[in-house]
DNA sequence: AAACCATGCAACCGCCAGTAG
DNA sequence: CCTACTGGCGGTTGCATGGTT
């Protein structure tokens, strides 16, 4: 039994949002913040659904939103978390601050996979394409290490959570390239020249190890949680992988990092301070459209 | 100049989980 | 418990735009 669409009951409007309406519904939640989503449209004088108003507003309206096009960096980034993550583009999303899962979903599906398709990597499983098309049965099992990217093909049941070494992120770890935790890790041997990075499967576990792959997988998780260590374990030490690609410093984003940003009731009356900076920080290719947003966005919030 | 094609992006759809009543 | 409602998520679609023939 199919539902109904939810703009289907009444006679809501569909489709592109008018400068108008962004108007109304940016006004309305600079004003009242936007407590419950259903109720929004009314308030707000639209004529549309509350999921279409929280879309917009988390895909376009949010200050927070850092638009133009993705950095190499930012790129290397998702690519390096899809082979973690899976499609979990929320997840991925809430590690790079001012993207939303839409604009990185809409990234992977256009751009990136033909990336990893040309430089002859599978897209699903971040294996070398000729090692997917020799057949999963054979030789997967036994990969090499050295230019190969042996991770654990992810497909649904999603898996359990990964079991990534965090020496791939976290600074204060001498990257070891003999061994992992996880089923999968990414290193970068000596110099970090990004066709030197290594990629690595696990090695049979001992119990010590696995112990140790419990604190990996807490220190895993706070990572994860965090794109504020995130950020700075890439600044410190970031993975040169085999995507060749120059990590450059990034501004340091405020954000609430206890969960995925969408989870948060109200969080940007209290961050949005700090969160505008956004506005003046340079885009690498700033679009009008970016523009446009970063005024109206402007008067709604900076002089409010 | 027109038709066609490819690409990128915004938005919708449908499912699911959490929760209040 | 059960039900309805709500928010969140991932997959998909449709349109606008730019490039090519």
């Amino acid at each position: 039994m199919g539902r109904q669409s939810c703009c289907y009951k009444q006679k809501l409007r569909k489709g592109l949002w008018s400068p108008e309406e962004d108007e109304k519904l940016l006004r309305h939640i600079t004003k009242y913040g936007h407590g419950c989503w259903s109720s929004i449209p009314k308030q707000a004088g639209l004529q549309r659904c509350g999921k279409s108003c929280r879309l917009r507003w988390i895909n376009y309206l949010r200050p927070d939103l850092k638009r133009g096009t993705f950095s190499q960096e930012e790129e290397n980034l998702i690519i390096e978390l899809h082979a973690v993550l899976g499609n979990r583009w929320s997840q991925i999303a809430a590690r790079l601050p001012g993207r939303t899962d839409n604009e990185i979903k809409n990234l992977w599906n256009s751009c990136l996979k033909k990336k990893l398709k040309q430089k002859g990597i599978d897209p699903v499983t971040h294996k070398p394409l000729s090692e997917v098309e020799n057949g999963e049965g054979n030789g997967s099992n036994k990969p090499s290490l050295v230019g190969h990217h042996p991770i654990h093909q992810y497909t649904s049941p999603p898996p359990p959570p990964p079991k990534l070494s965090s020496n791939w992120f976290n600074p204060e770890f001498s990257p070891p390239m003999t061994a992992s935790y996880g089923p999968l890790y990414y290193g970068t041997t000596n110099g970090g020249s990004a066709n030197n990075t290594t990629w690595g499967l696990v090695q049979t576990q001992t119990e010590e190890e696995e112990e140790e792959e419990e604190e990996e997988e807490t220190k895993w998780t706070e990572l994860l949680n965090s794109p504020l260590l995130m950020a700075a374990a890439l600044q410190n030490q970031t993975p040169q992988s085999y995507y060749n690609i120059e990590i450059k410093s990034e501004p340091c984003y405020l954000t609430n990092s206890s969960s995925s940003s969408s989870s948060n009731d109200m969080w940007w009356p209290q961050t949005q301070q700090q969160q505008l900076p956004l506005q003046h920080e340079p885009l690498q290719n700033p679009d009008i459209c970016g523009k446009d947003m970063q005024t109206l966005t402007a008067a709604a919030f900076g002089h409010i």
